[in-house]
DNA sequence: CGTCAACTTATTGTTGACAAAAAGGAAAAT
DNA sequence: ATTTTCCTTTTTGTCAACAATAAGTTGACG
């Protein structure tokens, strides 16, 4: 899509990041070097590089002479992550509420309508994508770019792991009604409401990945205990 | 020293992290991967893979094409490192508190009173020394394996490279005895205390090493027109 | 005298081959 | 039948050479 990328490891990161949140790569699987490399049409050099980097983004586990693996997807690092998560997004809300431009404001607001526009509509993989969007402009407009760092480059590819392999077909539309709120504490300048807002918005994202993942590693054990039934 | 690590890129990483921090290496300089590993006596192939780690660690800033360079220390960084620092280290402290063994509540006691001795001896190299082993000690028992990523393996290179560049020969009687508050609270088990107590050591800690970064700053500025001077 | 352009040099990005280590499997011993 | 040991195979770690890009330099032109 994007030509502007130069080195090699740019141009196939994200392609291999995405593989990994969508579980195209499943889970928990090895990752080989060599075979990754072919199948991208490049050496094992930059290959290695986007590894380190992957393992940066937490979304893969590298073990040396041994070798890198998907990361699993477990209810305690679900919430460990999100405990994190909603300190440091917090911690950015609130950081946002004193900083915020003019211009990142309307940008929110219009986003948001938006998004409310499209809880009537039904469109809902609408809300889906921009949710997220929601989050990064506001942590784009915290001013700290160790935190933005942190969350970005750090948190935010195994956040959006979670999110996308527990999504199913239900509908975000109280998430919305969230938003309005933490928008309206932002632009009223009460950073410490804002704060609380944004923490307990992401716990209410937590409880609900935490319910879907436990449904979907039922159905997984039961897969396997099936399959190991069969192979017998 | 340890001669565990098997790999090269272990066994020169923890040199190369000590030359920056240490400012052997000046902080702002461009790093030669050529030179670098020729200094090493191993190939560029690891001195790179080095490099990504340093990158992650916050140390180098790598651009693709032009190539990597040390950090630079600045009071706007500084300020914006340590308001995350004190966040995550309060967040530390607050789930440390509940969540600390027997084991470790001796540990840190133990440690404590080694410094408070160290005050009382004008044994500043060991204070010095242990500052930093005390926040690691609570940040190992706060149980939140993401958070402590962020802070050792993120976070804590480039802070000990900004104190350990702005140290100079005072004495850091009194964060001995904020180090005993913040001890009583976790023991005491009065966790929002103890959150508080280590964020408000913290930004002791920035304030003091602000205004000796900005000392430092004026004296280099000042040589470098010396310099500019003696050149002409 | 300064500025722009072409050229040269130095540095990073990429590759394929080789070395070392771990994983897997077969045969022997208990 | 099980465990252990050795060997084979696979996979990762390392290296040196080549390609591509950016930086520095020289010379011509305004």
């Amino acid at each position: 899509m994007t030509e502007k990328s130069k080195t090699l490891v740019d141009q196939i990161l994200a392609q291999i990041q995405n593989s990994i949140i969508t579980g195209e790569i499943p889970a928990g699987s090895k990752i080989n070097e060599q075979s990754l490399a072919k199948q991208y049409g490049i050496s094992r050099g930059p290959t290695r590089e986007a590894l380190q980097t992957l393992e940066r983004q937490r979304l893969v586990v590298r073990v040396p002479h041994v070798g890198a693996r998907v990361a699993k997807l477990t209810v305690n690092e679900l919430n460990e992550l999100y405990q994190l998560r909603s300190v440091l997004e917090g911690m950015a809300c609130e950081l946002a509420t004193n900083r915020i431009t003019q211009a990142e404001q309307h940008a929110l607001s219009a986003l948001l309508e938006k998004q409310e526009q499209a809880v009537i509509a039904g469109d809902y993989d609408f809300l889906q994508q921009s949710e997220i969007d929601f989050h990064y402009q506001i942590i784009q407009a915290c001013g700290n770019r160790h935190l933005q760092e942190t969350l970005t480059g750090s948190l935010y590819h195994l956040i959006r792991m979670y999110r996308y392999q527990t999504s199913g077909n239900e509908r975000p539309t109280n998430a919305i009604a969230e938003h309005r709120s933490i928008v309206n504490a932002i632009i009223e300048g009460d950073s410490e409401l804002a704060n609380l807002l944004m923490r307990r918005h992401i716990e209410r994202g937590r409880k609900n990945t935490e319910i879907k993942l436990i449904e979907r590693q039922k159905k997984q054990a039961a897969a396997e205990t099936l399959f190991a039934f069969q192979s017998n």
